[in-house]
DNA sequence: TTATCTGCAAAAGGTTTGCAACTGA
DNA sequence: TCAGTTGCAAACCTTTTGCAGATAA
Protein backbone atom coordinates (compact mmCIF):
# COMPACT_ATOMS: atom_id res chain seq x y z
CA UNK A 1 0.00 0.00 0.00
CA UNK A 2 1.54 3.28 -0.90
CA UNK A 3 1.17 6.74 0.86
CA UNK A 4 -1.59 7.72 -2.03
CA UNK A 5 -3.40 4.46 -1.62
CA UNK A 6 -4.21 5.00 1.93
CA UNK A 7 -4.59 8.29 1.79
CA UNK A 8 -7.61 6.93 -0.52
CA UNK A 9 -8.48 4.21 1.39
CA UNK A 10 -9.12 6.13 4.65
CA UNK A 11 -10.95 9.33 2.45
CA UNK A 12 -13.38 6.90 1.14
CA UNK A 13 -14.35 5.81 4.72
CA UNK A 14 -13.78 9.83 6.64
CA UNK A 15 -11.14 8.60 8.20
CA UNK A 16 -7.79 10.63 9.15
CA UNK A 17 -4.64 10.57 7.45
CA UNK A 18 -2.60 10.88 10.31
CA UNK A 19 1.39 10.41 10.43
CA UNK A 20 0.52 7.57 13.18
CA UNK A 21 -1.26 5.57 10.95
CA UNK A 22 1.08 6.22 8.03
CA UNK A 23 4.11 4.99 10.30
CA UNK A 24 1.99 2.09 11.53
CA UNK A 25 0.82 0.94 7.80
CA UNK A 26 4.35 1.37 6.22
CA UNK A 27 6.44 -0.65 9.37
CA UNK A 28 3.40 -3.38 8.85
CA UNK A 29 3.03 -3.88 5.07
CA UNK A 30 7.02 -3.60 4.80
CA UNK A 31 7.29 -6.35 6.94
CA UNK A 32 6.04 -8.49 4.84
CA UNK A 33 5.60 -11.10 8.32
CA UNK A 34 3.09 -11.81 11.40
CA UNK A 35 3.54 -9.42 13.40
CA UNK A 36 2.57 -9.51 17.07
CA UNK A 37 0.75 -5.72 17.96
CA UNK A 38 4.11 -5.51 20.82
CA UNK A 39 6.51 -5.94 17.39
CA UNK A 40 4.70 -3.58 15.25
CA UNK A 41 4.69 -1.24 17.70
CA UNK A 42 8.92 -1.93 18.31
CA UNK A 43 8.93 -1.16 14.77
CA UNK A 44 7.49 2.32 14.98
CA UNK A 45 8.82 2.93 18.37
CA UNK A 46 11.39 5.86 16.83
CA UNK A 47 8.37 7.33 15.55
CA UNK A 48 6.78 7.67 18.61
CA UNK A 49 3.36 5.63 18.03
CA UNK A 50 2.27 4.32 21.13
CA UNK A 51 0.64 1.03 21.91
CA UNK A 52 -2.69 2.09 22.04
CA UNK A 53 -2.54 3.61 18.17
CA UNK A 54 -0.69 0.37 16.75
CA UNK A 55 -4.11 -1.79 18.91
CA UNK A 56 -6.24 0.79 17.18
CA UNK A 57 -4.94 0.82 13.33
CA UNK A 58 -4.77 -2.92 13.69
CA UNK A 59 -8.64 -3.05 14.62
CA UNK A 60 -9.16 -0.48 12.00
CA UNK A 61 -7.48 -2.83 9.17
CA UNK A 62 -9.25 -6.12 10.49
CA UNK A 63 -12.52 -4.37 10.18
CA UNK A 64 -11.76 -3.08 6.66
CA UNK A 65 -10.43 -7.04 5.57
CA UNK A 66 -6.83 -5.44 5.29
CA UNK A 67 -5.42 -7.36 8.15
CA UNK A 68 -6.10 -10.80 9.47
CA UNK A 69 -5.35 -11.95 13.18
CA UNK A 70 -3.67 -15.45 13.07
CA UNK A 71 -2.86 -17.67 16.20
CA UNK A 72 0.39 -19.43 16.13
CA UNK A 73 1.91 -21.05 18.31
CA UNK A 74 0.16 -19.44 21.30
CA UNK A 75 0.54 -16.10 19.85
CA UNK A 76 -1.62 -13.68 17.78
CA UNK A 77 0.37 -12.42 15.18
CA UNK A 78 -1.58 -10.24 12.51
CA UNK A 79 -0.55 -10.80 8.62
CA UNK A 80 -1.42 -8.07 5.95
CA UNK A 81 -3.91 -8.78 3.41
CA UNK A 82 -4.85 -7.90 -0.19
CA UNK A 83 -8.46 -7.29 -0.67
CA UNK A 84 -8.84 -10.00 -2.64
CA UNK A 85 -9.45 -13.90 -2.25
CA UNK A 86 -6.45 -15.22 -1.57
CA UNK A 87 -4.54 -18.23 0.95
CA UNK A 88 -0.82 -18.24 2.67
CA UNK A 89 2.34 -20.08 2.87
CA UNK A 90 3.72 -18.85 6.77
CA UNK A 91 7.05 -19.70 7.86
CA UNK A 92 7.26 -21.07 10.98
CA UNK A 93 10.83 -20.08 11.45
CA UNK A 94 10.58 -16.16 10.29
CA UNK A 95 6.57 -15.68 10.17
CA UNK A 96 7.13 -14.55 6.99
CA UNK A 97 3.68 -14.54 4.84
CA UNK A 98 3.58 -14.67 1.21
CA UNK A 99 0.40 -14.67 -0.08
CA UNK A 100 -1.23 -17.26 -2.60
CA UNK A 101 -3.46 -15.94 -5.05
CA UNK A 102 -3.88 -19.44 -6.92
CA UNK A 103 -7.31 -20.75 -4.99
CA UNK A 104 -7.26 -24.41 -5.88
CA UNK A 105 -10.86 -24.67 -4.70
CA UNK A 106 -10.95 -26.95 -2.15
CA UNK A 107 -14.02 -29.24 -2.74
CA UNK A 108 -14.56 -32.07 0.08
CA UNK A 109 -16.83 -34.71 -0.83
CA UNK A 110 -18.25 -35.31 2.96
CA UNK A 111 -19.00 -31.43 3.36
CA UNK A 112 -22.49 -29.77 3.78
CA UNK A 113 -21.70 -27.98 0.11
CA UNK A 114 -25.10 -25.16 0.50
CA UNK A 115 -24.30 -24.45 3.52
CA UNK A 116 -20.43 -22.93 3.15
CA UNK A 117 -19.77 -19.32 3.51
CA UNK A 118 -16.07 -19.45 2.66
CA UNK A 119 -12.83 -21.07 3.47
CA UNK A 120 -9.10 -20.43 5.19
CA UNK A 121 -6.37 -22.62 3.32
CA UNK A 122 -2.90 -21.82 5.04
CA UNK A 123 0.21 -23.35 4.06
CA UNK A 124 2.55 -24.08 7.08
CA UNK A 125 6.52 -24.95 6.40
CA UNK A 126 9.90 -22.49 5.48
CA UNK A 127 10.59 -20.23 3.44
CA UNK A 128 13.45 -20.64 1.33
CA UNK A 129 15.63 -18.02 3.67
CA UNK A 130 15.26 -19.81 6.79
CA UNK A 131 15.74 -22.97 4.76
CA UNK A 132 19.30 -22.01 3.41
CA UNK A 133 20.95 -19.33 5.85
CA UNK A 134 20.34 -21.23 9.22
CA UNK A 135 19.88 -17.53 11.23
CA UNK A 136 16.53 -16.67 9.40
CA UNK A 137 15.36 -13.22 7.23
CA UNK B 1 -13.44 -40.94 23.25
CA UNK B 2 -14.36 -43.56 25.92
CA UNK B 3 -14.03 -43.65 29.52
CA UNK B 4 -11.55 -47.18 27.98
CA UNK B 5 -9.67 -44.85 25.77
CA UNK B 6 -8.94 -42.44 27.74
CA UNK B 7 -7.26 -44.34 30.24
CA UNK B 8 -5.40 -46.12 27.41
CA UNK B 9 -4.15 -42.67 26.27
CA UNK B 10 -3.21 -41.22 29.57
CA UNK B 11 -1.60 -44.32 31.22
CA UNK B 12 0.87 -44.63 27.82
CA UNK B 13 1.88 -40.98 28.57
CA UNK B 14 2.62 -42.02 32.34
CA UNK B 15 -0.35 -39.96 33.18
CA UNK B 16 -3.46 -40.38 36.14
CA UNK B 17 -6.40 -40.94 35.38
CA UNK B 18 -8.44 -38.66 37.37
CA UNK B 19 -11.91 -37.34 37.59
CA UNK B 20 -11.82 -34.08 36.97
CA UNK B 21 -9.86 -35.25 33.73
CA UNK B 22 -12.51 -37.38 32.64
CA UNK B 23 -15.17 -34.90 33.11
CA UNK B 24 -13.04 -32.27 31.45
CA UNK B 25 -12.83 -34.69 28.49
CA UNK B 26 -15.99 -35.72 28.46
CA UNK B 27 -17.57 -32.41 28.43
CA UNK B 28 -15.53 -31.66 25.87
CA UNK B 29 -16.01 -34.15 23.18
CA UNK B 30 -19.83 -34.44 23.78
CA UNK B 31 -20.43 -31.11 23.00
CA UNK B 32 -18.87 -31.09 19.55
CA UNK B 33 -18.32 -27.60 19.15
CA UNK B 34 -15.48 -25.10 19.26
CA UNK B 35 -15.60 -24.21 23.43
CA UNK B 36 -13.76 -21.40 25.20
CA UNK B 37 -12.06 -22.61 28.62
CA UNK B 38 -14.37 -20.39 30.03
CA UNK B 39 -17.44 -22.24 28.54
CA UNK B 40 -15.82 -25.69 29.08
CA UNK B 41 -15.69 -24.80 32.61
CA UNK B 42 -18.99 -23.83 32.88
CA UNK B 43 -20.06 -27.55 31.52
CA UNK B 44 -18.02 -28.82 34.33
CA UNK B 45 -18.94 -26.70 36.85
CA UNK B 46 -21.09 -29.06 38.86
CA UNK B 47 -18.25 -31.40 39.34
CA UNK B 48 -16.53 -28.43 40.93
CA UNK B 49 -13.79 -28.71 38.50
CA UNK B 50 -11.56 -25.47 38.81
CA UNK B 51 -10.61 -23.13 35.98
CA UNK B 52 -7.09 -23.82 35.85
CA UNK B 53 -7.93 -27.62 35.62
CA UNK B 54 -9.71 -26.95 32.29
CA UNK B 55 -6.63 -24.98 31.23
CA UNK B 56 -4.01 -27.72 32.28
CA UNK B 57 -6.17 -30.58 30.45
CA UNK B 58 -7.05 -28.13 27.16
CA UNK B 59 -2.84 -27.94 27.51
CA UNK B 60 -2.16 -31.63 27.81
CA UNK B 61 -4.77 -32.22 24.80
CA UNK B 62 -3.42 -29.60 22.48
CA UNK B 63 0.36 -31.05 23.03
CA UNK B 64 -0.95 -34.03 22.38
CA UNK B 65 -3.14 -33.12 19.31
CA UNK B 66 -6.35 -33.74 20.74
CA UNK B 67 -7.37 -30.72 20.53
CA UNK B 68 -6.54 -27.26 18.46
CA UNK B 69 -7.02 -23.63 19.55
CA UNK B 70 -9.10 -21.19 16.49
CA UNK B 71 -8.94 -17.37 17.00
CA UNK B 72 -12.91 -17.24 15.89
CA UNK B 73 -14.00 -13.68 15.67
CA UNK B 74 -11.65 -12.19 18.50
CA UNK B 75 -11.92 -15.33 20.77
CA UNK B 76 -9.64 -18.16 21.54
CA UNK B 77 -11.60 -21.54 21.02
CA UNK B 78 -10.44 -24.99 20.96
CA UNK B 79 -11.84 -27.89 18.71
CA UNK B 80 -11.45 -31.87 19.84
CA UNK B 81 -9.32 -33.59 17.14
CA UNK B 82 -9.28 -36.80 16.00
CA UNK B 83 -5.76 -37.70 15.27
CA UNK B 84 -6.16 -38.68 11.44
CA UNK B 85 -5.40 -35.63 9.35
CA UNK B 86 -8.98 -33.68 8.42
CA UNK B 87 -10.21 -30.20 8.41
CA UNK B 88 -13.30 -28.65 10.28
CA UNK B 89 -16.41 -27.35 9.31
CA UNK B 90 -17.14 -24.57 11.64
CA UNK B 91 -20.49 -23.04 12.48
CA UNK B 92 -20.17 -19.35 12.57
CA UNK B 93 -23.56 -19.33 14.75
CA UNK B 94 -22.86 -21.94 17.21
CA UNK B 95 -19.51 -23.08 16.32
CA UNK B 96 -20.01 -26.32 16.06
CA UNK B 97 -17.45 -28.65 14.74
CA UNK B 98 -17.55 -31.16 11.91
CA UNK B 99 -14.75 -33.37 11.07
CA UNK B 100 -13.34 -33.54 7.34
CA UNK B 101 -11.38 -36.71 6.40
CA UNK B 102 -11.94 -36.23 3.08
CA UNK B 103 -8.55 -33.94 2.40
CA UNK B 104 -8.42 -32.80 -1.43
CA UNK B 105 -4.91 -32.19 -0.95
CA UNK B 106 -4.85 -28.29 -2.39
CA UNK B 107 -1.68 -27.83 -4.50
CA UNK B 108 -1.56 -24.31 -5.55
CA UNK B 109 0.42 -23.24 -8.48
CA UNK B 110 2.70 -20.61 -7.10
CA UNK B 111 3.50 -22.49 -3.68
CA UNK B 112 7.27 -23.34 -3.00
CA UNK B 113 6.44 -26.70 -2.57
CA UNK B 114 9.15 -28.36 -1.13
CA UNK B 115 8.97 -26.16 2.12
CA UNK B 116 5.06 -27.14 2.87
CA UNK B 117 4.72 -29.40 6.36
CA UNK B 118 1.50 -28.63 6.59
CA UNK B 119 -2.15 -27.15 5.42
CA UNK B 120 -4.78 -25.75 7.22
CA UNK B 121 -8.10 -26.27 5.40
CA UNK B 122 -11.22 -25.19 7.34
CA UNK B 123 -14.34 -24.26 6.27
CA UNK B 124 -16.88 -22.03 7.74
CA UNK B 125 -20.74 -21.27 7.44
CA UNK B 126 -23.84 -22.26 9.40
CA UNK B 127 -24.61 -25.90 10.45
CA UNK B 128 -28.17 -27.14 9.16
CA UNK B 129 -29.50 -26.74 12.58
CA UNK B 130 -28.82 -23.17 12.92
CA UNK B 131 -29.94 -22.66 9.18
CA UNK B 132 -33.29 -24.36 10.31
CA UNK B 133 -34.52 -23.67 13.11
CA UNK B 134 -34.37 -19.73 14.39
CA UNK B 135 -32.42 -20.59 17.90
CA UNK B 136 -29.88 -22.59 16.99
CA UNK B 137 -27.83 -25.56 18.89
C1' DT C 1 4.70 -44.21 49.80
C1' DT C 2 5.41 -40.79 46.58
C1' DA C 3 5.25 -38.45 42.32
C1' DT C 4 1.45 -36.37 40.21
C1' DC C 5 -2.56 -33.60 40.28
C1' DT C 6 -5.87 -30.14 42.07
C1' DG C 7 -7.81 -25.70 43.72
C1' DC C 8 -7.02 -21.36 45.37
C1' DA C 9 -4.99 -16.97 45.29
C1' DA C 10 -1.75 -14.16 43.35
C1' DA C 11 0.92 -12.75 39.49
C1' DA C 12 1.62 -11.92 34.86
C1' DG C 13 0.40 -10.64 30.22
C1' DG C 14 -2.16 -8.83 26.76
C1' DT C 15 -5.98 -5.80 25.26
C1' DT C 16 -9.41 -2.22 25.96
C1' DT C 17 -11.27 2.04 27.82
C1' DG C 18 -11.73 6.87 29.80
C1' DC C 19 -10.14 11.15 29.28
C1' DA C 20 -7.73 15.46 28.40
C1' DA C 21 -4.86 17.37 24.92
C1' DC C 22 -3.94 17.62 20.10
C1' DT C 23 -4.75 17.92 15.06
C1' DG C 24 -6.34 17.12 10.18
C1' DA C 25 -9.86 18.62 7.16
C1' DT D 1 -13.90 25.21 14.05
C1' DC D 2 -14.66 20.69 15.65
C1' DA D 3 -15.11 15.81 14.98
C1' DG D 4 -11.70 12.47 14.83
C1' DT D 5 -7.24 10.87 16.79
C1' DT D 6 -3.57 10.23 20.13
C1' DG D 7 -0.97 8.91 24.45
C1' DC D 8 -1.19 7.89 29.05
C1' DA D 9 -2.84 5.50 32.92
C1' DA D 10 -6.11 2.67 34.72
C1' DA D 11 -9.21 -1.00 34.18
C1' DC D 12 -10.20 -5.49 32.41
C1' DC D 13 -9.75 -10.21 31.10
C1' DT D 14 -7.48 -14.18 30.07
C1' DT D 15 -3.90 -17.27 31.12
C1' DT D 16 -0.06 -18.84 34.04
C1' DT D 17 2.32 -19.79 38.34
C1' DG D 18 3.40 -20.93 43.35
C1' DC D 19 2.12 -23.63 46.84
C1' DA D 20 -0.10 -26.58 50.31
C1' DG D 21 -3.22 -30.26 50.53
C1' DA D 22 -5.21 -34.29 48.19
C1' DT D 23 -4.83 -38.56 45.55
C1' DA D 24 -3.82 -42.27 41.88
C1' DA D 25 -0.80 -45.87 41.26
Amino acid sequence: VQPEALKEFLHRRHLRLTAERLAVLQAFVSAKKMLTPHELHALVADANVGLTTVYRVLELLTKHRCAQPFLVEGEVRYAFCSEEHHHHFICLSCHAVAEIFDCPEPVAADLPQGQVQYHALDFYGRCSACLEGGSPC
